[in-house]
DNA sequence: ATAGTATGACTGAACAGTCAGACAACCCAA
DNA sequence: TTGGGTTGTCTGACTGTTCAGTCATACTAT
């Protein structure tokens, strides 16, 4: 999709769908910015509307309700990493060096959105159960993408003896354990230094106790 | 302190006494559960109140208010952890190996306490700001211990040359989001098989990763 | 008899979601 | 080009509900 044919898609747009794209999207920031900063019942919609300096009904004009303004937020953060990571590692590269740069794309993109970060941290078991189900599977389908991702990496380095014969899913699930509580930490010290920097040391530990020895 | 001494004040324990004793630890434990069923929110005081088959206004009577409730429960636990942990390590074994039965005995804590560790797990975020600094500051407080235990047995590890100098606060941080992510997904799997099976793996990982190479 | 403990109906506040009316963009006929 | 009718968008006061916390009353141990 060239730049042409987007400015084509833009000039095409009246100015009635200029706007309500840019309404649908200054709500979705607003609300990415509040359940990341206060979490998911603390905030309101009466804040969210104030905070994208629109009424409340607007937002019902967007979103169905609550949840799913939640689960957009989500959705469309864990879209653009999956997409980036999906492009980076088309680059023919060994195995180990997909997953490598994997987890670079990873903490840079969570250096990037720590808002998005903690809105995911918390979102798990937080909400009522009932109407939700559909909405979590949403992201949670997007979660377990990713880990796939990741799982296949590493099952292909075991093809290739990269790796020692270990459950991959497992590995793949302590790699992320290990970005996650260091972005956990750097989060905590108030984002002091930076997050990236850490990447050799999450490489190191995994990969020392991963890898095959010669 | 004895076994005679806790019969001793049990015995002078009126029976009033023996049943605020009784209703304190109800409701705790009816609160515990539902808290790491549903988390903070969702979880409603006249829940509790019936889980604990008492009323809602006896809840009251020994808790100030529900983050009081809530916060009183994960120090509970928290506790009962560091307690266990800090006796096992008194043995006279290598701060490596030391590490390593701390995080068997971390295992098995949450295979055990399940609903324990899904409260913690929700809570960082996940309550308005205002009042509850103290509180939070009452659970972090413990939190930081356990990962200063950890912090510290690195760190010895280090001066003895069994790991390698790396930033010791990391390293603590990175053998716990090990363990922790692994914990998760043991979770997520609806605790099909042993957590405690994992243990080795935790620690060969880091091991690996962390130890001196000769 | 008295002090300590338990109860649950009640109160007030907070908040998600609605809807009737205001407003703005669009269209086309004059 | 313009006026006014039509359609689509926005608004925020309002509603109904949920729930933490209270308190007058009832109960029970001493």
């Amino acid at each position: 999709m060239g730049t042409e044919e987007m400015s084509m898609i833009t000039r095409e747009m009246n100015k009635r769908q200029i706007k309500q794209r840019d309404h649908a999207i200054r709500i979705r920031e607003a609300a990415e910015k509040l359940f990341a900063k206060r979490g998911f019942y603390p905030t309101t919609m009466d804040d969210i509307a104030k905070e994208a300096k629109l009424a409340k009904g607007t937002i019902y004009l967007y979103f169905d309700n609550k949840e799913d303004l939640f689960f957009s937020a989500i959705e469309n953060k864990l879209d653009a990493l999956l997409a980036r990571i999906r492009e980076a590692i088309k680059e023919p590269l060994s195995p180990s060096q997909r997953i490598k740069l994997t987890i670079g794309i990873h903490l840079k993109f969570l250096e990037e959105n720590r808002d998005c970060f903690k809105i995911m941290q918390s979102f798990p078991e937080q909400l009522k159960e009932k109407l939700e189900r559909k909405l979590k599977g949403r992201v949670i389908e997007r979660q377990s993408q990713y880990i796939k991702i990741i799982d296949r990496l590493i099952q292909e380095a075991i093809r290739k003896g990269e790796v020692r014969v270990l459950d991959s899913r497992k590995l793949a699930v302590v790699l992320m354990g290990i970005a996650h509580s260091l972005t956990v930490y750097w989060i905590s010290k108030k984002e002091k230094g930076s997050l990236s920097e850490d990447e050799s040391l999450v490489w190191e530990i995994f990969w020392e106790g991963a890898r095959r020895k010669v």
